[in-house]
DNA sequence: TCGGCTATTGTAAATAATTTACAAATAAAT
DNA sequence: ATTTATTTGTAAATTATTTACAATAGCCGA
């Protein structure tokens, strides 16, 4: 039983279970936080059923007794830290407010990880193993994302360059041909000057990915799109998580890169690990 | 009892321990998955003691009894997807590496979260609030993270710059003045040529606020040290979490600032809003 | 090193929780 | 309406956890 997927579980089961067991079902999708520091005795009351009748539903959902299933549950309820709505407040402290931009980020990675489109990803990541050059566009906090990718993807010895002036991007779409790559980059998926420059690249033969919400026109205007749709909560501010998911899923495409460059590649990072080195107060690591 | 910090909790009494309690420590350190499946017998012949003993064990760890450690116990390893190994390795499938880029991102989230100074935390928003001006130096991804800082706080109408260039970096660290604020962002923690800066920016009588791992040199030498340690899961690649650990915490910043600044700053935020709509194709949102 | 003291650990009993077996009751079908 | 199958609860049995207490081991001072 994944604990992952045990409110699902319970759901999936409701149409097909008898009568008091859906009691307890009801009751435990009401309350679920309550539920793990109770016994079967309690359950069994609050539900208004028979504590047989609790056993009986917790194999109903898979789990072996009532012991298995408290402990699936309280994983479950653990993993899904935030689970809702997270918005600041004026009133909130430093340490909530904290918390909350912590815990929406990572609300949005683990909804933003179980909506990729794996597909797309390995396309992707099979285009730029074999593009002559990987160029990223973005605009904005889209530019910061572009420039971040670009400093990963030069690390793996990939032809990499970001460019947020749309001049520069111009005249770099101009330059593409096929077999190579440009990455565009957009949070609101509808910044026309993007647009306008994915249709030149698509134009000259190369090929487009973009990282952009879904049903956009930047997503629309790609070869390969990676749709990302990180509802923003705390949206006025600036794009907070969308953001960060942006880089993760660049991230995600460096790994992957990095796994098909194989051993060759591992000798240059150490090389260039040595190299950053002099610039560093005597020690060990990575910038 | 916070799960996330059972494992902790368990270390921390370690030494306090009897010898025998001792054992159970161990031996559930050692076991962490395999400990929530056994009943208390298995693991008080599992650990060469007795049952009692182990009963012990879980108070002097906090817990009301066996079944409240055990509780906490699963909900801990939900928590903390990883805990540990995450290494991609050569054979990883898209899937595969996908999820462990994103769980690990996740990890080091959570546990930046766990340990950040709040203190430091309100100081350094406080003193972004009423600087002058505020900078941002960072080299290599960090330079990436100090443009999207300063696009973050440009926007909440803050005199914000970054420099990746270290001439820039000087000239700027020169002209600073007392009520200026310079935000020094080092994922090693060890670059001399930031460093330097930071020295100087703190002798022209300006605050500075280091990103950068605990114990560094750059910690040391900032007035208000952020301390973020994240352990680096697939570090030959490049810093992947930690930078991005960097970033969430801007966002706390630059949420705490955003607070301070309240109403007139949400009206600027729109006029931004409005202003950069004649860049899209029709619809709403941001970039 | 020995005796007395304290602290630690385990044994066994008691309590509490869960599960099983079975019987009552309800619902369905002929 | 009666029989049959299904559902549910009662009560007993099993199993798990916790407590009370006794035994033992370790420690300190003489």
């Amino acid at each position: 039983m994944k604990p992952a997927e045990l409110t699902l579980a319970i759901s999936t089961h409701l149409p097909e279970m008898r009568k008091s067991e859906r009691k307890v079902a009801e009751f435990i999708l009401a309350n679920l936080s309550e539920v793990i520091r109770m016994r079967i005795v309690d359950l069994a009351e609050a539900a208004g059923v028979s504590e047989p009748t609790v056993v009986r539903f917790c194999r109903a959902v898979g789990c072996d007794g009532f012991q298995a299933f408290k402990l699936a549950l309280a994983q479950q309820l653990a993993s899904s830290p935030s689970y809702g709505q997270i918005a600041v407040t004026d009133t909130d402290s430093v340490a909530e407010y904290t918390f909350k931009v912590f815990d929406s980020t990572v609300d949005t990675l683990l909804k933003v990880r179980d909506s990729l489109d794996l597909e797309m990803l390995t396309r992707a990541v099979q285009a730029i193993c074999v593009a002559n050059r990987v160029e990223f566009y973005g605009f904005g906090a889209s530019a910061a994302v572009a420039f971040d990718a670009q400093h990963k993807f030069f690390r793996l010895q990939v032809s990499a360059a970001a460019y947020a002036d749309p001049h520069l991007q111009n005249m770099s779409a101009t330059s593409m041909a096929p077999g190579d790559v440009v990455i565009a980059i957009s949070q609101s998926g509808r910044t026309t000057t993007l647009i306008n420059a994915m249709e030149q690249v698509k134009n000259r033969g190369a090929i487009v990915i973009a990282i952009a919400p879904s049903d956009s026109p930047v997503a629309q205007a790609a070869t390969i799109p990676l749709t990302i749709d990180a509802k923003e909560d705390i949206q006025i501010y600036t794009p907070l998580s969308s953001r960060i998911a942006h880089l993760v899923v660049i991230d995600v495409l460096a790994i992957g890169v990095a796994q098909h460059k194989g051993g060759q590649l591992q000798e240059h990072l150490l090389d260039l690990q040595h190299g950053l080195e002099a610039l560093r107060v005597p020690n060990t690591e990575s910038d």
